[in-house]
DNA sequence: AAACTAAAGCTTTTT
DNA sequence: GCTTTAGTTT
């Protein structure tokens, strides 16, 4: 691709920012302004213009789904594969450097990366050793998630031993924590980004091959980047500051998990000689939609000023409706997707529901289900948190590294092997006095002279374990179903379980066992498609970076948007907005706003006021429907009793062969909307169409 | 060690 | 209300 179809379809900023090549670039995009374009293209020209080879560029995103864009996106700029180039999430680049260098801090490079779930066991046990209420662990690990974010380790959390909420309990846990991670040759997340900056600021050496191997750095998302992050990324940029961030202070939302938006004046400061560039023509919105957005964010301070303008009319009103409870709200919504579908210009996949906590989608899904319309949630469990991917993968550490005394004790029982909680504790006291390991501990027991009993329910594991280390080299599928069978897992798992495992199997294929196990800790994600031909329901936090063209956003009502726990804390307040703004800029044509005035929350109802950001959108933009006409009982035009429902195949005698999409009306005068390849939609009563209907 | 019952929680979420 | 966890029984 030559210079001109680079930059074509790019407008002046977009250009810009492209062909500013070197030196610091801060380039302030807001939301739906072309933001991945610039960014692959940026990293095409550098690569197919400038000559700069592809494996020189570092192109850090925070989200998997967000980093496989952007490959693919590159993949198609570039024409070549993305297989080597340095493109992918903070965590997985920094396990990737540390793969190679980590020996340097104190670790092998075949350490393990430990899940939350993992470090949760973790400080349970620690809990439990120091004899501390156990049920603490959740806020202890949140505390030192925060302290890791901010690159504070144990031994300058106690330097610092004069803040307010020092408390020397939780220092010592701290400590431990770490120093157990360490004998098991384990990183958690955090440790990921914050050992990579350690390796960096106390060898210089390693830090200059790493500057001599990137020639620029690219930053994705720049507004949700920790100090830890930054600090990753500016020590790789010090030699040579070719540096391009991309961010919007106006949709940070994780400030709550460590998240500094202040990152993007920090960055202003540590690299004065930054150009800035402002993307403000938004390709999204109708003009409506935008001017809305942009009078709800205009009320937070501190911003970096923007305008967002686009070229498109003024579209829809944005539709306001507040019911009298939630379940009609959900019903008014199925209805108004039900009859926008209906009228033929959208599909399922257009339309979005979203909402502030996930509890709400119950009574959303419920709705829908009613009425027959197909929906996906988004979030949730994910493939690899659901206990038998966890098992089985935990196998695979314990193979793979049997020092992980973590995985093993996530195994040892599971099947059951007579293996309790008082027997580990047993084991684990053993371990502690020889400094050993939990493995070798156990097969210390077994040769040794322990009680005949303890000996012989611990041999059998062990045997297992060593044949499995021993078949360690096969190749991978082959060693899932090894590990399946020899521990007797298959037979002893839940039937509706095994599906998944043979998913899992089957998705190993050509991929080595280091690989697998990262990809299994390191892909935690929501990273299902959206679309197909669903509605897509998920939290306002999970849709940042879509786009649909109907959006819905339910539950706009004081304490649930903004959320009560964030009403009294103004920055908190400031963030809930930017989830709204968030949220209304993902619509591309058409925008519902709901809410309910009485709302079950939990066990009690509870009267809910409309939310002040509502009264936030001028009343011009808006469309109010106050009274709702909608009973949430169900006339019976949604139960159409024919075969042919959507998806049947047809044929028509004029027409052809043509597709259900919907059917509705009454028993005795069903109609019909069939897609036909040849003449498009058509709505067809059953009693006169004379239609076939094929296998 | 497993199965049961009482009690406490409960915003958002990525890696 | 429902799900997770703590404590008790069998």
């Amino acid at each position: 691709m030559d210079k001109h179809a680079m930059l074509n379809g790019l407008n002046p900023q977009q250009r810009d920012a492209v062909l500013y090549a070197n030196g610091p670039l801060l380039i302030l995009a807001g939301a739906g302004s072309g933001k991945t374009k610039v960014i692959t293209h940026r990293f095409a020209y550098l690569t197919n213009i400038l000559k700069v080879p592809a494996t020189s560029i570092l192109a850090m995103t925070f989200t998997n789904k967000a980093a496989m864009e952007m490959k693919e996106r590159i993949e198609r700029l570039i024409g070549k594969s993305h297989k080597g180039l340095w493109i992918g999430t903070f965590h997985a680049l920094s396990s990737r450097l540390l793969r190679r260098e980590i020996d340097r801090i104190g670790f092998s490079r075949d350490f393990v990366i430990y899940d939350e779930d993992d470090s949760y066991n973790l400080i349970r046990s620690i809990l439990r050793e120091f004899k501390m209420h156990e049920a603490l662990y959740k806020g202890i690990a949140s505390r030192i998630t925060s302290l890791k974010a901010s690159l504070i380790g144990p031994r300058e959390f106690l330097e610092s031993e004069n803040g307010f909420d020092f408390d020397e309990k939780f220092a010592r846990v701290y400590m431990r924590y770490q120093d157990k991670l360490r004998e098991n040759n384990a990183l958690d997340f955090d440790d990921l980004i914050m050992h990579a900056v350690k390796l960096f600021e106390r060898y210089s050496d390693v830090l200059d091959k790493y500057h001599k191997e990137f020639s620029h750095i690219m930053i994705d998302e720049f507004q949700d980047t920790n100090i830890a992050q930054y600090r990753l990324a500016s020590l790789l940029a010090g030699g040579h500051r070719n540096i391009c961030v991309v961010g919007d202070d106006d949709q940070g939302i994780y400030k709550f998990r460590g998240a500094n938006v202040g990152n993007i004046l920090t960055f202003e400061k540590d690299f004065p000689e930054c150009r800035l560039i402002r993307l403000e023509q938004n390709y999204r919105s109708t003009q409506t939609i935008l001017n809305g957005a942009s009078s709800v964010i205009a009320r937070n301070p501190d911003r970096k000023p923007k305008k967002l303008w686009t070229e498109r009319d003024k579209g829809e009103k944005i539709c306001c409706f507040i019911t009298d409870d939630e379940d009609e709200e959900a019903h008014y919504i199925a209805r108004s997707i039900r009859g926008l579908y209906l009228k033929g210009k959208y599909s399922y996949g257009d339309f979005a529901v979203l909402y502030r906590t996930n509890l709400q989608s119950r009574v959303l899904e419920e709705a829908l289900r009613v009425h027959g319309i197909p929906y996906r949630v988004i979030g949730g469990v994910s493939f690899y948190q659901r206990r038998e991917i966890k098992d089985i993968v935990s196998y695979l550490k314990v193979i793979n590294n049997p020092k992980d005394s973590v995985s093993l004790k996530r195994i040892i029982n599971y099947p059951q092997r007579g293996i309790g909680d008082a027997t580990i504790g047993r084991i684990e006291d053993e371990a502690k006095k020889k400094d050993k390991s939990l493995f070798e501990t156990m097969k210390c027991i077994v040769s040794g002279n322990a009680h005949p009993k303890l000996k012989e329910k611990i041999r059998d594991f062990v045997k297992t374990m060593e044949e499995l280390i021993a078949s360690k080299g096969i190749a991978l599928p082959g060693l899932l179903w090894l590990i399946l069978e020899k521990t007797g897992y298959l037979k002893w798992v839940e039937e509706e379980r095994v599906e998944n495992l043979m998913e899992f199997i089957n998705s190993s294929e050509g991929k080595d066992l280091q690989g697998l196990i990262d990809t299994a800790s390191l892909f935690t994600g929501t990273d299902e498609p959206h679309g197909g031909n669903s509605v897509s329901l998920m939290t306002l936090h999970s849709v940042k970076g879509l786009e649909f063209p109907v959006v819905f956003i339910a539950g706009v009502e004081d304490g649930l948007l903004p959320h009560f726990h964030a009403i009294k804390n103004p920055e908190e307040l400031y963030e809930e907005r930017r989830l709204f703004y968030v949220g209304i800029t993902r619509a591309k044509d058409i925008l519902v706003l709901s809410g309910a005035r009485k709302r079950r929350i939990y066990a009690s109802l509870q009267e809910q006021r409309s939310s002040r950001f509502l009264r936030e959108i001028p009343a011009e933009y808006c469309h109010y429907i106050e009274r709702v006409p909608v009973s949430t009982s169900l006339s019976k035009d949604f139960f159409p009793s024919s075969p042919f429902v959507a998806g049947v195949r047809v044929r028509h005698p004029r027409w052809g062969i043509g597709v259900v999409r919907d059917s509705y009306g009454e028993t005795d005068d069903i109609k019909v909307m069939v897609n036909f390849p040849s003449v498009g939609i058509k709505r067809l009563s059953l009693k006169f169409a004379n239609l076939e209907m094929l296998q």
